[in-house]
RNA sequence: GACCCCUUCGUCUAGAGGCCUAGGACAUCGCCCUUUCACGGCGGUAACACGGGUUCGAAUCCCGUAGGGGUCGCCA
């Protein structure tokens, strides 16, 4: 039997982070057994479902290289299904009206808090003769659950899981006004759109007994369930924004590139022996959902830093220049012009070392972009004093006699300088990246003035000369 | 409260009775490299929640305790 799972999201909000993780497994497991990731949008909140998280959703799976199969299916559009079966679970007698109103239920639950008893409902309309029925009241539809025996999954994460039917009580189906709830949706969408594998949080495993019970009521097949832990934040609570609970589109502006992204999520939870850096490719090769552990994740910041420089290191050049673009806009508020790409494009193997997220590289390198008189930090600042731009006027001149304008011509200058001057390299070569750079941290100094040109290294450095202020050129 | 689930370094995890003096990664500390910062290299600190069993032998199996989490809607 050829697998078929899905992502169901409720378009609510947007795709969070646990979300992200629960649509990775299911579609490397998907792809792991060559078989189908379909996407369904639980709208049926009518008043909390917004098409602006339907589309953060969808976007952030684009993002995340998470294609789905198929056309996406809107839950809301196949309610007038979940109602018939519904009412047909009523007339083959596996269903009964309820005519108990949303007050007397609250007070019977408020009831068994009191006397410390479950909160379930107690069945009271299941034997409800005719001449009881009050009038004027609209009735739901109550699934007739087991009362006695026991609810057993067989969950590919959890393991078996039981528990006692006096614990479940008749859930809900159809509501008075003729919707069908959550519950009855999701098994009805699930056994039409052939579902082998639920795979999903944690949290909805206790709703998976109930969803047996409806499945054995409904004579269908019980698909497979995988319920994956959640993920927590640093205090092992739950995710909170500051720590990490965001949207997709929140680590996108972040700077993460989404096979950092992916590489982190997959290792939450799951492990192929000692393997960190792990492609795509490979994940889809090693992933099997039997693998994936039973107790929640911390989220670290820390480390998903650290395999993104990974995969930023990694990263082609012409790629990166690229996505460095809406970064590079909105720290100078202008777009890099074709010059400062090409810089960027030379100086890319120097920078992306240097940085752990999108955000680190364009503030980085923001010396290729930056047009002259360069803003200088105030440890810049500070290094160049007299003396310093005493050697840095007296470079100027050497610099300018080179004839072959490259990073070994330019070293040799630079070291034959400080060797005249009598003093050590870094003694010409600090101050020499504050009038570059502005900052007093850069990608090899030689580097940056290869980068740069002869023209506009000549000019920096002229700028912070002690005859031409900075700002005069 | 009831039911269910979880528990190996700070964090993510390897580990499926002897291979464990518990391995890797991130973080952290130190050293090396070095014009800065990174990268890279080398090394260090650091964990089987606790208590009982079972067994010749337990991180691995069983029971209990503690702690954490989830669920108990005419929300999804």
């Amino acid at each position: 039997m050829s697998v078929v799972v899905r992502f169901a999201p409720s378009p609510t909000g947007f795709l969070h982070i646990g979300g992200a993780r629960t649509a990775l497994f299911n579609w490397l497991y998907a792809r792991h057994e060559k078989g189908r990731f379909l996407l369904r949008i639980e709208d049926t909140d009518r008043a909390r479902s917004t098409e602006a998280a339907k589309q953060a959703i969808l976007d952030g799976l684009t993002w995340l290289g998470l294609d789905w199969d198929g056309d996406v299916v809107y839950q809301f559009e196949r309610a007038p299904r979940h109602a018939e079966v519904a009412r047909q679970l009523l007339a083959q007698g596996h269903a009964y009206h309820c005519y108990c109103t949303p007050e007397e239920l609250a007070a019977m639950r408020e009831k068994a808090r009191a006397e410390g008893r479950p909160l379930r409902y107690d069945g009271r309309c299941r034997e409800r003769r005719a001449e009881d029925i009050p009038a004027g009241v609209k009735p739901t539809i109550r699934l007739k659950a087991p009362q006695s025996g026991e609810t057993v999954i067989g969950d590919l994460v959890q393991g078996t899981v039981r528990v006692a039917n006096e614990q479940l009580d008749d859930m809900i189906l159809l509501r008075a006004d003729g919707t069908p709830v959550y519950m009855l949706s999701v098994v009805v969408d699930d056994h039409d759109m052939g579902i082998t594998h639920i795979i999903r949080g944690d949290d909805h495993l206790t709703n998976a007994f109930r969803q047996t019970q409806l499945y054995r009521a409904c004579g269908w097949t019980v698909p497979a369930f995988a319920h994956i832990p959640l993920i927590h934040g640093p205090d092992g609570a739950k995710l909170s924004k500051r720590h990490g609970a965001l949207g997709a589109d929140a680590y996108r502006n972040l700077g993460y590139l989404p096979e950092a992204m992916r590489n982190y999520l997959l290792r939450l939870g799951w492990a192929h022996g000692d393997d960190e850096i792990i492609s795509t490719e490979q994940a889809i090769a090693w992933f099997d959902i039997r693998d994936v552990g039973r107790s929640p994740a911390r989220f670290d910041f820390a480390k998903l830093d650290s395999l993104n420089a990974h995969y930023l290191r990694e990263s082609d050049n012409a790629r990166l220049v690229a996505e460095l673009r809406p970064f590079l806009a909105k720290l100078l508020n202008k777009a890099p012009d074709p010059t400062s790409e090409a810089r960027l494009l030379r100086g890319m193997d120097g920078l992306k070392q240097r940085a752990r997220t999108l955000v680190d590289l364009a503030a980085a390198a923001a010396i290729y972009v930056r047009s002259r008189p360069l803003p200088l930090d105030d440890k810049a600042t500070a290094l160049l004093d007299g003396e310093a731009r005493g050697r840095l006027a007296r470079l100027a001149a050497r610099l300018d006699g080179i004839a072959d304008w490259n990073t070994a011509t330019l070293e040799a200058a630079v070291r034959a300088a400080a060797e005249a001057e009598g003093v050590k390299l870094g003694a010409v070569a600090q101050p020499l990246r504050a009038a570059l750079t502005g900052s007093v941290v850069s990608p090899g100094i030689f580097e940056v003035m290869d980068v740069l040109g002869r023209d506009e290294t000549l000019g920096r450095i002229r700028d912070v000369s002690p005859e031409a202020p900075a700002g005069s050129d």
